[in-house]
This record gives structure tokens, sequence and C-alpha cells, in this order.
DNA sequence: GGCCCCTCCTTGAACTTTAAACAAATGCCC
DNA sequence: GGGCATTTGTTTAAAGTTCAAGGAGGGGCC
């Protein structure tokens, strides 16, 4: 009589599924990409620092505000955007009015609402690091990557953020915790 | 008489040269980048401080050392191998330690040196967490992909991490600060 | 209106990371 | 050996992030 051909659970007692390992090649894989992602993170977090006085998230804040109608949004709108929690844009929208770079206004239709607002100051800082920031950028990635590879990492990535972000309600999403 | 072919810089005078701003196609990649990575790291760290009651680079580090001969490595190898600076290890280390998890050694050959050491406390953790950890990043990234997909993300990570980890000396990197 | 639940945003404490400075040991050059 | 730059790792303080809690307003339901 031959073994039966899912194996590996012997017996009668339930057990934990064994786990589905990574192989060698998805090792391999993901070493790589948590070793780009830690450095291309360290390395734009020091250029920013350096150039603009900020890290890279905050920067990227001031550009989601930049782009924004009226250089301004709502905090609960501008942490989706940035895919981060509420607190955290709190402590952050704090530091960045400290510098004059953005300001608060109520929501007139919402009074427990706040925008917060690009001043010209922070508009200014934008203008001026913007261009070191990009090149930063190209040169890390998009410079050695071929316009198949540019475009696969997009899809890849658009993917991996899609599946962290369901439709479904009770999705732990940072921005609404 | 006709406009130089390559134009924008007009007169005598020397101007910036004009950044080389990323196309509408290299924004789109470049946001997915940053919001896969931002969602991913979140989700991992949500993930394994509630299982395993670490941040995802502390578990890292344990797997570097589980990994390494005799469980153990010099905090500067450590530090390359996480791509991180030595004031983070030093700061990691001691809280790892703290937790039992690992342990200091010093080293014979060098007096200044020192060895992370992993515990059998800490390869407990390990033994514990490591399935629901893996589980954790194929559903959010290896479940999703094509394997052309995988092997591609593998290379262009691997390319990103390798520029900006040059052979030449004076390369600003993390371990070396 | 009164009640309850939910959303919006902030706060303070604990924890992690960065930046700068430092001590000790090494290694090199003479 | 003596001097000096470099390497190794830690330490302190400041900055940033997470976590848990909470105040205040909105909105539905009775």
């Amino acid at each position: 009589m031959k073994a039966p051909a899912s194996a590996p659970t012997p017996g009668s007692v339930a057990e934990p599924p064994e786990p589905r390992w990574l192989t060698d090649d998805e090792q391999r894989v993901w070493r790589s990409f948590m070793e780009g992602v830690t450095l291309l993170d360290d390395h734009l977090d020091r250029q920013l620092q350096r150039d603009a006085g900020m890290p890279h998230v905050y920067y990227g804040l001031l550009v989601k505000l930049a782009e924004a109608p009226r250089r301004r949004l709502r905090m609960t709108e501008l942490a989706m955007l940035a895919k981060i929690t509420r607190s955290r844009l709190s402590h952050a929208i704090a530091r960045l009015e400290k510098n004059g770079w953005v300001r608060r206004e109520d929501c007139p239709d919402d009074k427990r609402g706040q925008f917060a607002v690009l001043t010209n100051e922070g508009y200014e800082v934008l203008r001026q690091t913007a261009p070191g920031h990009v090149e930063a950028v190209r040169q890390a990635v998009f410079d050695r990557l071929t316009p198949e590879q540019q475009k696969s990492l997009g899809e890849i990535m658009r993917i991996i953020a899609e599946g962290l972000q369901p439709a479904e309600a009770g999705a732990d999403l940072p921005w609404l915790r």
C-alpha cells in the first residue's frame, strides 16, 4: 500500500501545516528587495536631510500638498495619499508648521476637520530642492534600469500596493488606525 | 538664423542645467514603488511586532545571526549584512540583549571587537515566528507575482542595491559611518 | 431632543533611529 | 618604540515613529 500523495501530515492528531518556506530563488529575490529598499531609503533620507532639512516622508507630504487644489488637503486625505497613520502625520505637520512650510486651517464644513496648507515658504523650499531630489532618484533608480524594467517595476509595485489596501471594510490601513 | 538644437540655455551667463524631471510614466512608477514599499514595511513591521514583539529590522538581525557560523557575527559585519549603521545596530543589539535573545561576546583577536551571539532563546523565538513571517511575505508579495515578475523584481532590486554600494573607497555606506 | 456610535485629529509616553562625539585598540610609517 | 590616522563600537541627545488613550464633532436612530 502506498503512502498518500499529499503526505507530510501523519497520524490522526491535528498538526500545523508545514510552512510554505521560500525557495532559494525566492529568498534571493527577497533579500535583494530588502537590501535595495533599505539602502535606497537611507540614501534618499540622507540626501534630503542634507539639502532640504527634512526626511523623505516629510518631503513627500509637501509634494502632495503642492499638487493639491489650493495647495491644501484634509489631514486624513493626506495620510491616505502618503500611506501613513494620522498620528504620524499630526507629528509631522507639527514639525513642518514650526518650520513655516505648512500652516493649519480649520475646515468650515466639518468642525473636527483640519486642512494642512502649503505656505509660500514651503513651496519655495520645494522649488529649490526638487531638482536635487529628482537627480538622486534618477541616479539611484531610473538611470540604471531599461525601459522594460521600469515598466515591470511599476506593475509589480502597483500589485503589491493594491494587495495591501483591499477595498473590503475592516482592512488594517494605516490612515484608519 | 535658427536657434541652436540643444537650446534651452540662452545668453552667455552660466545657468544651472534644466533638471531632468521624471516623465509621467516614470512618476507613476516611482509613486507605485514608494506606496508599495511604505505599505509593505508597515504591514511586516506590524505583523512581527504583534507576533514576535520586535520590528522587522530586529527580526532580520536574528535571521542573519542564525545563518552565521556558530550563530555569531562581528558588529560591523552584521551592520553590513543588514545595511544599517553601527550606531543603529548597537541600540538594536542592546534591546535584543535585554530580551535575552542575543548576547555579546568579546572578540579574542581584536580587543575592540564584539560578537553578537544568538542565544537559544533567540533561536527559539525565531523558530516559532518564522512560519508566520514567511506567510505574510508570501501573501503580500510572492503569491501575487508571476515567476517572471519575481525574477524581474530580483534583478531590478539587485541592480539598485549594487548601485548604492559601489566598490570605490569613500562611498557613504551606512555601516562605515 | 437625547442617546449612541463613529469619524477626525491630537496628545504624551515609550520606543526606535539619527547625528555627533568619544574612548580604546589597531596598524602603519618612520 | 613613538606618533598618528584609522577602525571598532558605544554613548548621549535630539528627532522621528508607534501605541494607546481621549476630546470633540457628526450622524443616525428612537
